[in-house]
DNA sequence: ACACGTAGAGAACTGGT
DNA sequence: ACCAGCACTCTACGTGT
């Protein structure tokens, strides 16, 4: 990982890139854009095991929860070859063998592991595919590194579990991913997931809030490409909606979606209700009754 | 093209048993 | 665990500008 000869982001083509050495990361300061992970830390541990000051060279990757392992593994590479590339002989042949059998044994050996290591391979499956942050990701890996703990996954199946942890991730740290969008990518149903959801939460006793509209604004409106006044408006919308409890028992995704139409129309940024529907996943009918609805009770005039 | 309105179907939550 | 009732949303229309 040629991380430290990128000078422009190929996002935003940025130059502002950071390195965050104890991290692994290479990260591009304007979009988040994580341009290089798992980079090896070259700086020497702390700890001094020597006495002449050069022992301190321990290096690697940073841990993380994205590993059964946490990251921190040793590799036997299946060859019969020594670092020369010669062939080694039957005696350490077979010795190797049994080295490589007992690592397999040690890194997958309880049900526990074994069961983290299938999980964390869906998890960076569905992560790619809801394209969530390193951070999202470690936050979901730990949530459901706790219910293998607890034993909260026995009997039920990984997939639902790992996706009822994205979601649960997804509540706590307020991202704006419907439950839908993660039922879409994964292989469970919408109920499994949910009642997935609920065990892990009740046994992890996790507080969330319950979502409202706006978190999901910024990102329709980004996905819109609509500036940030029409952000602005949006959530002025409805935070005046919310006060008149014209949001209880809506879909908060059609009440933004209404509220993005509102503001995009009172700023002169028009989208058709068509548009808004496509990113917001809900009907232009659901628009068109939560609009007239927000209308008519915040007094608004759209001309 | 876009917005508007309606009817029937359907999914999801609540409370009851 | 199943069921009925409920409010809400969706699909699929037709209509109007």
């Amino acid at each position: 990982m040629k991380s430290e000869n990128i000078v422009k982001c190929p996002e935003c083509d940025s130059r502002s890139i950071s390195q965050d050495i104890s991290r692994g990361e290479t990260v591009c300061a304007d979009c988040g854009l994580v341009i290089a992970e798992n980079v090896i830390d070259p700086r020497e541990e702390w700890t001094e095991f020597g006495t002449d000051g050069a022992s301190k060279s321990r290096v690697g990757t940073p841990s993380t929860p994205l590993f059964h392992d946490k990251g921190l593994t040793t590799a036997i590479p299946w060859q019969n070859k020594d670092y020369y590339g010669n062939g080694l002989s039957g005696k350490t042949r077979i010795q190797f063998h049994r080295l490589r059998k007992w690592q397999q044994r040690a890194n997958t050996a309880n049900g526990n592991e074994r069961n983290l290591a299938a999980a964390l391979v869906e998890l960076d499956r569905i992560s790619g595919r809801l394209s969530l942050s390193r951070r999202h990701r470690e936050e979901a890996a730990t949530i459901y590194r706790m219910a293998v703990d607890r034993g909260l996954v026995r009997g039920r199946s990984i997939d639902s579990m790992v996706a009822a942890s994205v979601y649960l991730m997804n509540q706590k740290l307020q991202l704006a991913r419907s439950l839908e969008n993660i039922v879409d990518v994964t292989r469970c149903s919408r109920k499994e997931v949910s009642r997935a959801h609920k065990i892990i939460k009740a046994a992890l006793g996790v507080r969330t809030t319950i979502p409202g509209p706006g978190i999901y604004v910024s990102r329709f409106c980004n996905e819109l490409e609509l500036p940030l006044v029409v952000e602005e408006r949006s959530n002025e919308v409805i935070l005046r909606a919310e006060k008149l409890e014209l949001t209880h028992g809506r879909s908060p995704m059609g009440v933004a979606a209404a509220a993005i139409y509102i503001a995009s129309r009172l700023e002169k940024q028009f989208r058709t209700q068509r548009e808004i529907a496509d990113v917001s996943d809900v009907t232009e009918v659901t628009i068109r009754n939560r609009y007239k609805e927000l209308v008519l009770h915040l007094e608004i005039v759209l001309e």
